[in-house]
DNA sequence: GCAAGGTC
């Protein structure tokens, strides 16, 4: 650095915002410096002397207040009516200085035409680097020659500020330019969708300019989009759900020491065949044998990571149900008057050189956390405990933590006062050590199934004393010996239906936000809040989102609409792309001229395809705007074609419909009391009913429906046009589904390729939900009026014939299957194969091995004698199949004798190609086989 | 009037 003539010379300092510049000034000077107002009453310019690398100056230290430019069109294209939305790709854009920053400007001008040097302290990102840049070009604008320079700093401690001003540094380029066609991107689709969808929806329906619609805008971003395509998945993902009934054996122990709650570590099984089997043999030998006791372990709960800005807000979200725009509100105001740090952070370990003691010595005095932070202090205590290192590092702020101590102050709300608490208490439990428990697995044996019950006693609460909002229960069970045997207190068999899961919460929602990429710590909340007031969600009570009718159709649109041409507009993927370009123009290896080239043409592509296909986003809006002015809010379906009378609940005709997404199904008009429906080909595109009546399907006329597929969607060979049946003698309609799948969400959810099927009404319902034990629909298979309840079964009179000599192993798992003898009405002395490993439901018949006449597991109970076919669930069974069809290569099982054995098919479908554990049919959502 | 990113 060269010496400028031979006096001091003056040096210009730019922060990011005002605390840095007073903190940076403070430690340079020593607390010396003197401070004078700037043209903007925030942003204060201090004063004082300091010598870099031996170079005395004149410091002026100010600030701006994050970037003090925005980016715009230029003046011609930016009325809304000005140009074609398409043109908004290539119009002129400049930064230009916001009217309420104009005054920063005028501060920086002012002092940079005085100085001879300007440092730059902006944040150490790439968008503190694009600010620089953004100061830079305003002191150079009135004093060109000025010499610049960038200092590089990870926090704001004394040894990293002396090292930044001795080592200054030139700019870096590359990360400015990263941010710039960040900054290009997001203008040019964001303004150029939102104008196009706005003034679309305005013209078409003719909205009353002067009314409260005036001022909806139906916008699209790179981040609020993705934002809402995650609550609408959710929900979607409900909307889909079709409810399973499952079955477990639940056992409890009372002795006088207490009760005991065994779990069976089967978890529990989808299949009630093979549940009621088992659980009848437990009934049939009910003695408990305690099969191992292994001595209490120690066990840890550790106290959280330090608080950055997204635990804060999704721990407010969960403890106080605040909202994460308000909880950063009130975060902001609580630093603004010094009582918590920098709420704007992603770091989540604080320093080596941080004064931790010296923060819990200021929360002694508290009423409520005063004496446990006393204790922390005391080191025969053993309380203390260093916090652990989360992993995240932003190089500019530490973790959020108290800065100043408060027992509330008189202006404080409730929310002030919870945030502030959940700070303190926050960061007190980082440096406790963590609760200590002892725990017991009991594990015991009732007729070959295991169960297992735990106890915990809690040996030390730690942190949980301080850390109200977390907690951590013990339970006790009675002391068991190894070979103890007792008989169970309640043996039953239990059933209960999977459940969708629930609406996603707001830290749900950040999660989900966090992980994609979208926004940044300090705009996750703001994306948030923009989908609430645009109205395209809303927050329930327990803060759970769900969209609104206005939000369901235009992620369906614009996924229509993208897919078309491979751009998936509402999904996160978009984000993380340009996240990765800009990485690349950072690091120098493209350009900033060849990112924004390539992606502008891509989303011009995009855009204008969209527009040509309108149509479709009309469709939806239509479909929307119909919903909204029709009060009566339930899913009154409107009356489509009728087909046929329906085959299932024989009350009512089925209509051929076209649900919200687009989707041609035929359903039941009694919907929803009957589900029945038939899910037509994913690519049709138009479909239409014909008086023309298919003469070899009924019972009643079915008529013929006039299809019109997408061509693009179907394979070579197959006709767009097609006049077809659903009534299941189609080939053509089969051949389709079963290649393209069909429009029904639950099952566009399933793995490729997994949904075959050979009858088109069979595997293509709404939800069969047929009693697997008569095989009738309207009752749930355990109401079955035909069906004694297992446990009031009398009790067979046949011993035990359990022979666990012989054996097959399971190529699942590797374990030994244990062939044992079924003790149920209607299979006894029926031998089975079951797999003893906890989490492999495992299963399958006896003579189903090396049987080739495959009714075994096809659910024929008409044979009436001796060993009867099990009650298969029907789904897609292969009934009198040869099980010598389709196998799958891996499928090989081993006898006890180290025979190959042959013939096993899959339990719960008939399949000879699968085990059960692989069957398409399996329930995959809780991690179960069935 | 539109985006997302800073921050008082």
């Amino acid at each position: 650095m060269s010496r400028r003539g031979g006096g001091p010379v003056t040096v210009l300092n730019v922060a990011e915002k005002p605390s840095v510049a007073k903190s940076v000034a403070g430690i340079l000077s020593r607390g010396t410096f003197r401070t004078r107002e700037g043209r903007s009453r925030y942003n204060k310019i201090f004063e004082f002397d300091y010598a870099i690398n031996g170079q005395p100056c004149r410091m002026l230290m100010t600030s701006v207040i994050g970037h003090l430019m925005e980016l715009e069109f230029a003046d011609r294209y930016r009325k809304w009516h000005s140009c074609d939305p398409a043109d908004l790709y290539q119009a002129p854009v400049m930064k230009h200085v916001p009217e309420d920053k104009k005054d920063i400007k005028k501060t920086l001008e002012e002092e940079a035409r005085k100085s001879d040097w300007l440092v730059l302290w902006l944040d150490c990102d790439r968008e503190g680097e694009n600010i620089a840049f953004e100061v830079v070009d305003v002191c150079r604008a009135v004093k060109h020659n000025l010499f610049i320079r960038r200092a590089h700093f990870s926090a704001l401690i004394d040894r990293d500020i002396h090292e930044a001003v001795q080592n200054l540094r030139d700019p870096n380029q590359l990360f400015a330019e990263a941010v710039d066609a960040r900054q290009e991107i997001d203008l040019r689709i964001g303004a150029s969708f939102t104008r196009f969808q706005t003034m679309l929806l305005r013209d078409r329906f003719a909205i009353d300019s002067t009314g409260e619609e005036r001022s909806r805008v139906i916008s699209y971003g790179p981040c609020q989009f993705p934002t809402l395509g995650f609550i609408v998945e959710r929900y979607w993902e409900i909307q889909a759900h079709e409810p399973e009934e499952f079955w477990t054996i639940n056992c409890s122990h009372q002795s006088e020491e207490g009760l005991a709650t065994f779990n069976w570590m089967r978890g529990h099984l989808f299949d009630y065949a093979s549940a009621v089997i088992l659980y009848e043999m437990c009934v049939e030998e009910p003695t408990a044998t305690v099969m191992n006791v292994p001595h209490p372990r120690e066990r840890f709960k550790y106290p959280p990571y330090p608080l950055n800005t997204i635990e804060l807000e999704k721990r407010a979200s969960r403890y106080f149900r605040l909202s994460s725009e308000h909880t950063m509100k009130v975060a902001e105001e609580l630093y603004q008057a010094g009582f918590i740090s920098y709420p704007r952070t992603e770091t989540d370990s604080f320093s080596s050189r941080t004064d931790l003691r010296a923060m819990v010595e200021e929360q002694t005095r508290h009423p409520a956390w005063g004496s446990y932070a006393q204790r922390l202090l005391e080191p025969e205590g053993g309380l203390w405990r260093n916090p652990a290192n989360g992993g995240h590092d932003d190089k500019a702020h530490p973790p959020i933590h108290p800065t100043k101590f408060s027992s509330g102050e008189s202006n404080w709300s409730r929310d002030h006062l919870n945030v502030y608490e959940l700070v303190v208490r926050h960061y007190l439990a980082c440096v406790s050590q963590p609760a200590v428990a002892a725990e017991t697995t009991v594990e015991i044996d009732i007729a070959g199934e295991r169960f297992s019950a735990s106890g915990r006693a809690i040996l030390a609460k730690n942190y949980l004393e301080v850390y109200r909002f977390e907690s951590w229960g013990g339970s006790v069970i009675p002391v068991y010996e190894k070979g103890q045997q007792f008989i169970p207190t309640t043996l039953t068999l239990d059933a209960a239906v999977t459940r969708p899961p629930p609406l996603l919460c707001e830290a749900d929602l950040l999660s989900c936000m966090d992980k994609a990429g979208i926004g940044t710590d300090a705009t996750m909340h703001d994306h948030i809040k923009k989908l609430l007031d645009r109205g395209y969600a809303t927050k329930d009570a327990n803060t759970r989102f769900s969209p609104t009718n206005l939000t369901n159709i235009i992620p369906v649109a614009s996924q229509d609409l993208s897919l078309a041409i491979r751009y998936e507009l509402w999904k996160p993927n978009l984000r993380a792309l340009m996240e990765h370009d800009m990485n690349e123009v950072s690091v120098g290896r493209k350009t900033k001229a060849e990112v924004l080239e390539t992606c502008l043409q891509q989303m011009k592509a995009c855009f204008l395809d969209a527009r040509v296909k309108k149509s479709k986003l009309l469709e939806a809006m239509t479909i929307f705007f119909e919903r909204s002015n029709n009060t009566d809010e339930s899913e009154s379906q409107t009356a489509g074609e009728v087909v046929r009378r329906c085959n299932l609940c024989n009350e009512s005709d089925m209509a051929l419909r076209k649900n919200r997404d687009g989707n041609f199904m035929v359903g039941c008009m009694n919907y929803p009391q009957c589900r029945n429906a038939v899910w037509l080909p994913g690519p049709t595109l138009e479909a239409s009913v014909t008086t023309n009546v298919c003469q070899s399907c009924g019972p009643g006329p079915v008529y013929k429906i006039l299809f019109k597929f997408r061509q693009i969607g179907i394979p070579p060979g197959f006709d767009v046009n097609h006049l077809g049946c659903v009534g299941g003698c189609d080939d053509i309609l089969k051949q389709l589904i079963d290649i393209c799948g069909t429009g029904s969400r639950s099952q566009a959810r399933r793995t490729p390729g997994t949904a075959p099927s050979n009858n088109i009404q069979g595997s293509n319902t709404r939800q069969s939900n047929v009693c697997i034990h008569c095989q009738q629909r309207g009752h749930a298979s355990t109401n079955c009026p035909s069906r004694v309840p297992a446990s009031q079964n009398s009790r067979p009179t046949a011993t035990n014939p359990r022979n666990d000599e012989s054996t097959v192993s399971c190529n699942t798992c590797g374990s030994q299957c244990v062939l044992r003898t079924a003790n149920t009405e209607a299979n006894r002395g029926r031998q089975f194969f079951s797999c003893p490993t906890q989490g492999c439901s495992f299963f399958a018949w006896e003579d189903s091995i090396n049987n080739s006449s495959g009714n075994a597991t096809t659910g024929s109970n008409s044979g009436g004698s001796g060993r009867r076919g099990s009650r298969g669930r029907g789904r897609g069974g292969r009934g009198g199949q040869s099980s010598g069809g389709r196998r799958g290569s891996g499928t090989s099982f081993v006898s006890a004798t180290g025979e190959p054995v042959s013939g096993i098919r899959c339990f719960s479908c008939g399949d000879p190609s699968h085990f059960a554990n692989a069957c398409p049919n399996r329930n995959t959502s809780n991690g179960n086989y069935f």
